[in-house]
DNA sequence: GTTGATTTGTCCGTATGTATA
DNA sequence: GTATACATACGGACAAATCAA
C-alpha cells in the first residue's frame, strides 16, 4: 500500500524536513490526532508513518519539547503539554489585557523597538495625516501566561505621542500609553482580519514554527471626538488564538 | 562597513536563505515599501542589502512569482503584484451576497449536498436543542465573479426550516431561503474567527494549492425574538478573502 | 537606428549542510 | 563513524530584453 503519498515530506522545498515534521506532529496535536492518551507513538513508528529516518524524528521532537509543546521522558515515552486557546474579543471596546482577564493570570506586553519616522501612504491615509508627517512606530509583544500571543506594529501621530514609546515600554499597556498622553478613552472604528503564513520575525518572537499562520488584524482606534489615535497590524499565532466577534 | 547587522539573513536556522528574503521581501510589500513605482529595487542592489548572493535573491523572487505576489520581466526589472481580495463584512446584519454587492458582478450560492441528521452536542449547544434532535446540514460554495471564495457547513432545526434544502438550492441564498420558512429577518448574534490550513476536501471544493490557508468563521444567526436559525461554520480561502469588522 | 547601460535569465563550477543508510 | 545523495548557497560569465542618450 503507498501509504505515503499523503504523508510524504516534501524535499527540496526550503524548509528541513525535521521541521516539517515538527508542523505535522503539531497539526496533529491541534487536530487532537493523539487525545486517547495525550501520548505520542514511539519515534520508530513516527518514522515509519512519515517514510523518514527516526533521527529526523528526533530533531522533530526535540524543537517541540523546546516550543513546550510535547514533553519527553526517557524510558516512558512523549507526551503532548496541553495548552488553551486564548479567545480575543473584538468590539468597539477592545483592549487586549481586559480581553483576556478571564483567561490567563498573567497578561504583559513587551516594547521590542520603537522608531521615529515619516507615514507612508498606507499609514497617513489611516491616521487622516498628510504623507510624509512624523509618525512613531512601536513594535510590541503580547504575553498571556508566559506565552506569546500577538505580535503588533503600531503606529502614532508623532507630535501629539510624543513619549508613547517610554510610556507603554513602563507600562506594557496602550490603554495606559494613551491615558498618559491625554486619551481617557478610545474606541475601535474597524478591523480588518486576514490570515497568512507568519514571516520569519514575526515566527522567531512569536516561538512559532515555519510555515506557522498568523491571523492578522489591521485595526484603527480613534478618541472619542473620532480622531484616529492608533493604527496596528497585530498577528496572531493562530494556533494559540481565536478572535470573537460580538455585538 | 558593517551595515548588514540589522539586516543579515540567518543561516542554519533550518530555513533556506531565499525563504527568508522571500518572507522579508513580502513584508516590504506588505508595509508599502516599495509603493512609489511597485518595482522591486534590481536583484543586484537586494543581494547587497542583505548580504547574499544575487542567485540566492533570485530563488527567493522565483518564489515569489509563483505565489503571484510579484511579476517578473526581462530587460526591465521585477514589479509588485496586486491581487484584488473580497471584504467580507461582519456585522450584526451579516448577509453574504450584500456584503459582496458592490465588489463583484456575479455572486451565487451552490447546494453541494445537503443530510438529515441528529444534532452533535456542539450543534445543539449552539442551536439552543436538546441532543440528538433532528437537524438538516447544508454543504455550500459560495462564488463570486466565478471564483471560489468560501466553503460552508450549516445546521438548521429540522422541523422548522423542514423544506430549506430545496430553497437554498433554487435561490441560491440563505436570506431568500429563510424568508421562505417565515424568517423575513435574521441577526449575527456571534462569529469566532480562527485560521487553519485548508483541509483536503475544502481544498478541491475551493480549488487551492495544498498547504493553502483557510479563514474559519463560526456563526449563530437569530430571529428578531433571539431564536437560534442557523448555525454555521464558513471556511473562506485566505488568499482571496479579508474579514471587515465594524460597528 | 545605433550604442551603451541596466536588468533579468541561464549556465557553469565549487563548497557546505542535511538526511539517509 | 563513514559513505552517499541531494539541497542550499556562493561566485563568475554571458545571453537576452529593455530603455534612454
Amino acid at each position: 500500500m503507498p501509504a505515503n503519498t499523503a504523508n510524504a515530506m516534501e524535499r527540496k522545498t526550503g524548509i528541513a524536513l525535521w521541521r516539517q515534521v515538527a508542523d505535522r506532529i503539531r497539526q496533529g496535536i491541534g487536530s487532537g490526532e493523539f487525545d486517547g492518551d495525550g501520548r505520542l507513538p514511539p519515534e520508530t513508528a513516527l518514522a515509519e508513518r512519515f517514510g523518514i529516518n527516526r533521527h529526523t524524528v528526533r530533531s522533530a521532537i526535540a524543537a517541540l519539547v523546546q516550543e513546550g509543546v510535547l514533553r519527553a521522558e526517557q524510558g516512558r515515552g512523549t507526551f503532548i503539554q496541553r495548552r488553551r486557546r486564548f479567545t480575543y474579543p473584538i468590539s468597539a471596546r477592545t483592549r487586549f489585557s481586559e480581553g483576556l482577564r478571564d483567561q490567563a493570570r498573567d497578561r504583559r506586553g513587551h516594547l521590542l523597538a520603537h522608531a521615529r519616522e515619516t507615514a507612508s501612504p498606507r499609514v497617513a491615509e489611516a491616521l487622516g495625516i498628510p504623507e510624509d508627517d512624523p509618525v512613531i512606530r512601536l513594535e510590541t509583544l503580547s504575553e498571556a501566561d508566559g506565552r506569546p500571543v500577538s505580535r503588533a506594529t503600531s503606529w502614532f501621530q508623532a507630535e501629539r505621542f510624543s513619549g508613547i514609546a517610554d510610556a507603554f515600554a513602563s507600562s506594557g499597556s496602550i490603554t495606559v500609553a494613551l491615558r498618559d498622553h491625554g486619551v481617557a478613552d478610545y474606541l475601535r472604528k474597524s478591523t480588518i482580519v486576514s490570515a497568512r503564513h507568519a514571516e520569519s520575525a514575526d515566527l522567531a518572537d512569536l516561538k512559532l514554527a515555519p510555515g506557522a499562520i498568523v491571523l492578522v488584524a489591521v485595526a484603527l482606534n480613534v478618541d472619542p471626538d473620532g480622531r484616529p489615535v492608533q493604527f496596528s497590524e497585530t498577528r496572531f499565532a493562530a494556533d494559540r488564538v481565536e478572535l470573537s466577534v460580538s455585538e
